[in-house]
DNA sequence: GATGAATGAGGGTTCATTCAT
DNA sequence: AATGAATGAACCCTCATTCAT
């Protein structure tokens, strides 16, 4: 029950937050959509930060399951990455992600807190995960890449090279497949170039 | 004269939004410092939004980003992009660089139109001027790089596919010139494993 | 029990009205510190006020005023006045009394009947008890006191003419034993100019 | 015109905490009293508190003066303090200064700064000027007090021995002027009969 | 009898904006 | 052109109270 409130409260939470960042959501625009009222938002949350925490939290927990949930198993490291690419610049290049990214960037500079909450659950696990694969995959002698973690910076950087960017600034609108797919080919190919075995 | 006093204007609503964001920015903070009031304010702007606009704009028109502006005939690309990658990622990753970069990307979810107009005068101007060094470089068969555009763009994310992200998420302070060297370094050897003749 | 439950609720809800005042004190504070639900308060007290209500009453009947229970025997009316001096004036300048008193008062103007409660139980049944005691000496010529109960507001009002209006105030901490004992022997030595046989 | 306006804002805030104590007045009753809005109760006071100290300021101002402001100068000691005290406790005694004096003892509990302030220009201010005259008195032997503040001290406290107690306590309404002549007559007989020459 | 989630009115405060001077 | 007093809506948050369990 309590748990179910919660997470309602959170899910309407995310839903304003997105449409319009931090500072222009009010709490009771949250509790109107809610169907309730204020004091029950409080009674979950102790302030409207500690609310947009928890949501941040939870939307980070949410999309890492997403991209590097895959399997992950596969002898072609080039195919592995452009699977794995075509995913995680899909989501990223999501209208919810992008809004998401545009809200968490805005607060951080107020409230490193949240900046360091959201990298550490969000790019800073993927890099991880990212560097443990490449880690496993030079350890048989598959990839050339001493060091795994900035290898692992490089490809998610490739990767956001084009698209990504004019997506944050808002000067274009969500990417074909098509699009994605030839940016994560481009970034595969300069990447293999460096690293490959 | 009233040009000189809009400019005024405009040199202090820029800090405070620097410093504040644009949501936390008061009017009255801006008349505070500017030492007017806040009627002065909207004789020369009708609305916190109008200034906001203008302050982006001239800004824009301000940043003709010197990082492209050095001598780029160089015979070794691998020195130039080393120079050059240097230059962008100590501007890109200073305070007030992050500052705005935040500001920005946070209103351009609201209004694309800020998001437009702060890419082209600054990272699509940057891209492009990139672009054009490689185009002529691999005329001159010193690189190979039959899409110099996106080479550009490969470039410049390569430079900002370690600190500039954990800045950007304000989970770093502002780093040294010798952990920028490094990060530019891996960018260029990445680059050139690729792009190199 | 329920006369037990309800005398625990009595307890904490003192505490805070003491510590707090009555508007500053939350039925949610109070609830709270008794680790109980702010249903069980609304069980036993229909509202916030009777809970107060209930809350001085019981003071009221408890603080059977130790200050006039001494050995009142004496032929010496000064000695006998020096000591009930003051351990009145050391009980009425105390940290908890104070603030008890200052919380009656506050409330005493919106509630009439709490007032005449607290004055009755508490600083009329001590006039009276010293006017008693004064009838006595007076027939006895140990004393010259046509008005006995004049006399007692007289020498209470005396008692209390510096450090107690100081800490009424919260202008002064709780005095030194020697502080109080200076101003009750000024009290006396005023009081039997006076009234002395 | 400013002046005005802050003095009206004064009188109007002033009889709401009167009538209501400090923490149960609300700004927005004094904006709606006032018939101006909230925003501008806060052009002139930066929050409740403040508005609170500048009322209880202005009111010791004026309260001071109509005590201590007649002509003082009496060879007959007696007959000053007669005049004195019953302007003192009729004002003392008065609905308006009952409330105030309620409503300041109940803030200074939590806010010592306001106790100290009242404490200062009120209470404190009257026995100083009391004890001068005292000093005078004393100087050309019409009175016999070796500490004047003392003295100060005790006969006001002895004109605060009844009437004055059960008024704080709400215990009894305006009282009339004849109460208050005899309470005082009572103070200045025993107040002579311990320091007259 | 006890709970605690839910309420909703109201608290103090801020702020973009207007307008008479 | 410049002012700054005035506005009033909206903000985040608190709290006494209710009620189904």
């Amino acid at each position: 029950m309590a748990r179910d409130r919660r997470s309602e409260i959170l899910d309407v939470a995310g839903e304003i937050f997105l449409e319009q960042g931090y500072a222009a959501a009010s709490m009771s625009a949250i509790a109107a959509r809610l169907g309730g009222s204020k004091g029950t938002l409080y009674n979950y949350f102790t302030s409207k930060e500690e609310l947009f925490r928890a949501y941040v939290e939870r939307q980070c927990a949410l999309s890492a399951e997403t991209i590097f949930g895959g399997d992950i198993e596969s002898s072609d490291i080039a195919a592995l990455l452009t699977d794995l690419g075509f995913r995680y610049l899909t989501r990223l290049t999501s209208d919810d992600k992008m809004r998401h990214l545009r809200t968490v960037i805005a607060e951080a500079g107020r409230n490193p807190e949240i900046g360091a909450m959201f990298f550490e659950t969000g790019p800073g696990s993927g890099r991880r995960r990212l560097a443990a694969i490449f880690e496993r995959a030079a350890a048989e002698r598959r990839l050339n890449a001493p060091d795994p973690l900035r290898a692992a910076d490089q490809f998610l950087a490739l990767c956001q090279a084009t698209l990504y960017k004019q997506r944050l600034f808002n000067v274009a609108t969500v990417p074909t497949a098509d699009a994605i797919r030839e940016d994560v080919k481009a970034a595969v190919a300069t990447f293999m170039a460096a690293y490959g075995a």
